[in-house]
DNA sequence: GTGATTTCCGGTAACGTTTGCAAGGAAACG
DNA sequence: CGTTTCCTTGCAAACGTTACCGGAAATCAC
């Protein structure tokens, strides 16, 4: 593993280490003869620039810390990817790490990616120890929580952009009842989850006001999966279904409510209608059609690496930013009037 | 963004910054109490290790980079948790980077992860330029390619750890020919593929020995997608079909040729069977069942991680070792035995 | 031709660690 | 009590860069 260093260049070239340090980055103060003539012995011997050591001194890594509660959510891999490209096009690369909440597995991602020096984080973990991790890392380095929006309420400021998930709570609940549903549920939700607990406070909201009946069905697991979802399902399933309609946390719970609703015969719409959140790509397919508010991915990977770059660049503790993006409702062919045979 | 360096502890605490040192990391060489005393001062302080200098100096990250086409696709989103998982068990983190094959990207995402000097690579991107990537960094970081098996013949010799995509292919014809299919079409080869070359090949092959007939359908575009799958699909029902059965490169582009069919109105399975390739979560839902070839993602994730670590430890560049591992068919809805009306 | 200015380059320190070597003191041993 | 050994600690060098400052040569103005 034998590596070229600068200095192996210098030797090579004949010049100083600073000269081909200079060569390699910065423009005038060098004549344009030894510039390309160390520029071609760098590619001849296949030097590479140690971004360790250039770091180290320049106190900047260009590098963004990212992390997930779960890649294998498409919701979070279509979001991870548009953060990585548009921050590719600003010069940056991302480390991305996914870690669930609880048992301290964030804060040790954290620890980590602050040993790395990167430049700032996106934290996309949802839920209340967002507060408490929010504080501690307060002044070592900038952070910008993605789609957990902090309420203004909680007296907790945070740099976030999210999608108004109190909104969204609110629309599911105003489609249901347009659709004439009156006893409904909303199914998928963590304690402690702010993200939840807005999606929930809204849609009970809008639910009191026109006078529609919840039923809430908590998600004891950490992860917003389809086996969480067909879980859930098949607990709220063992007893009479009342309800008409159903609300699910993400698009991935959907399906599996979708699967346990399909081996217990329910048919959907007709008994049963399904509204996910999120949108992910498979919720579009042909034999699937599932209903669902959207919300745009590269809108808020866009806005997050923007504010956080400001951030790092601006390097002011004082003031925070909250971005909330609406999301849209998408019809498709989960979710129709309450049988009424 | 102030920061807590090693200095500043050994001024706290009265001792040296080599004592410091020896507190947080080798075990014998420093008495329980000032250890515990800095350790003590270490918390309150917030100190965090500067795992850029460690890393200058130790030339080891514990960082492996992973490189992945298109971490949209479940299969591969799977693969990623898997090997970062597996990897942080074992001490590693997973810097992960996307990047579609050709004009250069894959190249510019090894240069940078060598700038990082993570200690190896894992490459999946199965396409021919692997060949001439393997050769060009063959020296300068040990590397396993993942999924893109190099075939013996080919002279070139790597560290791989993939599927058997010729056995794979041969799976899947010798299973249309068991269910009475003559007429079939391989759909998504991407042209200079490794991977598709021999999955293509293995098809052909027992194809052939059944006196099979095949028709062929490459990907035009660069992901094997939803998307790429459906243009695909749309192109081959816009003539009359004359095959009942179809292999798709991958699951993601069978759900687009489901979709496709959807549209024109073509019947699965009764007038076209459809077999996929991954085994993703989202095939296994009621509404698809897609019947497909299985690749076990966690032992891909733990073989090809432990075999990256073997060659970062060992240093050896003079032996190779690939691995396979046989796809397993899973029967579920999208096959039948051709419609005899 | 002298001084001022520009152009190009080198020496050296620094970034925050780890590590080999050596030294100081205490304990053990005769 | 002298010597050896062990335990604990510190000094200084090194990792591969970049940045500051200063100097030599070349160019320019007069």
């Amino acid at each position: 593993m034998q590596r070229v260093t600068i200095k192996d260049i210098a030797r090579l070239a004949g010049v100083s280490v600073t000269t081909v340090s200079r060569a390699l980055n910065h423009g005038p103060e060098i004549s344009p003869e030894t510039r390309e003539r160390i520029l071609r012995i760098c590619r001849e011997e296949g030097y590479r620039t140690n971004l360790l050591a250039r770091s180290l001194i320049s106190s900047r890594t260009n590098v963004l810390g990212l992390i997930l509660p779960d890649i294998a959510n498409p919701f979070h891999a279509a979001l991870s990817f548009n953060i990585e490209t548009y921050a590719r096009e600003l010069g940056y690369q991302v480390m991305l790490c996914s870690g669930r909440p609880g048992d301290g597995q964030i804060e040790s991602l954290i620890d980590f990616l602050i040993g790395q020096r990167v430049d700032g984080i996106l934290l996309s973990s949802a839920n209340d120890q967002a507060r408490y991790l929010l504080r501690r890392y307060r002044d070592v380095l900038p952070a910008v929580l993605l789609g957990a929006c902090v309420p203004e309420a909680s007296g907790i400021r945070a740099n976030a952009v999210s999608t108004d998930n109190f909104v969204g709570g609110r629309i599911a609940a105003e489609y249901f009842h347009r659709l004439g549903h009156r006893d409904v549920v909303y199914l998928g939700l963590r304690r402690g989850s702010v993200t939840h607990t807005l999606r929930h406070g809204g849609f009970l909201a809008a639910a009191r006001e026109l006078d529609m009946q919840v039923t809430t069905v908590e998600n004891p697991g950490p992860a917003s999966s389809i086996s969480s979802g067909y879980q859930m399902a098949r607990r709220l399933f063992a007893s009479p279904l009342t309800q008409t309609a159903l609300f699910a946390a993400s698009d991935a719970v959907a399906l599996g409510v979708i699967q346990a609703a399909d081996e217990a015969g329910i048919a959907i719409p007709e008994r049963l209608s399904i509204l996910g959140f999120d949108d992910i790509e498979y919720a579009a397919l042909p034999n699937i059609r599932l209903s669902t508010l959207s919300r745009n991915t590269a809108l808020m990977a866009r806005a997050s690496v923007r504010l956080l770059l400001e951030l790092v660049d601006s390097d002011s503790r004082d003031e925070y930013t909250s971005k909330l993006i609406t999301p849209t409702l998408v019809e498709r062919a989960t979710c129709a009037p309450p049988y009424s045979g």
